[in-house]
DNA sequence: CCTATAGTCTACTTAATTGGTAGACTTATA
DNA sequence: TATAAGTCTACCAATTAAGTAGACTATAGG
């Protein structure tokens, strides 16, 4: 049940391009350098991200990245779900076909309702709510 | 956030054990041929359980396992948690000092929000309850 | 046009975890 | 005392997670 490091580092790197505000692209050295996240390993999450339309890339001098759409728009489901696959504990509350017991087995109840109850709280928190809980602590980094 | 598999055989193998109502241990045999599990496999898992104290067993002829406690006193989060170890999805979540950002971490209240849903839902499960929605569908087994 | 900056692509490595198996050993009933 | 059961130790293979390296591409600005 816990979360790759991925969907963390994913989360950090997102509102601190939020940050911006839709001034300039920030670029990835400058992201590393206050979550202390390496660079390389910055890069393949980012690049996801790009892919799904969460954020945007400009190449070149002055280039990096800034978010693709309003931050009131973009859930942590939205980026959690990216690097999870799908965010159910359990397959076959994704695809019932998989289990040929699924109609009455007892346990499914409990990852669907999981399930559900994940995805109500990960919806519940915008890049923009995030922004407002947000506040700055120069010199402190995470250290996960 | 996926569920490893020996949460699942585990959540599985108790309702097995449970059907016995108490009256004879069943065998580890059992199970396994009932639930499609493989008997080595299924082994690590019920010794992890016993240790818990959430099933007992007994050694030789007609041993093997039973509930160790009334089935209204285990849940789902009881039998989850052993194999996910904590079910919070990331460190900091358990353990503050890991994080010296931890006080005004945005994400951390995600992860928090996240992990007390799910303990919500996993503790409303007893085995009591499954008992009452479980049915027997002979011949058919889970494929997961 | 050249150069420096900054993202992108491909491919690798290493370590941990997951899922699973084998076989010798212990306990206890009939 | 044979046999049915659980237990212990140790291993194996496949996958995934985490992280790294280096060549490549695009572009702003002089």
């Amino acid at each position: 049940m816990k979360l790759s490091t991925r969907s963390r580092y994913a989360a950090r790197a997102i509102i601190e391009i939020a940050k911006q505000r839709g001034e300039k692209p920030i670029t990835r050295k400058v992201i590393c350098e206050s979550q202390q996240i390496s660079s390389s390993y910055l890069e393949n999450i980012l690049i996801i991200l790009k892919n799904q339309g969460i954020i945007k890339t400009i190449r070149g001098p002055k280039g990096g990245y800034s978010l693709a759409k309003d931050p009131a728009d973009i859930t942590m489901f939205d980026i959690v779900s990216v690097f999870e696959g799908s965010i159910s504990a359990v397959h076959c509350v994704d695809d019932p076909t998989q289990c040929a017991r699924y109609e009455k087995c007892p346990t499914k109840i409990v990852w669907e309702e999981l399930m559900v109850a994940q995805q109500k709280v990960l919806k519940s928190f915008t890049i923009e709510r995030l922004m407002e809980i947000d506040c700055k602590i120069p010199g402190l980094e995470y250290s996960i």
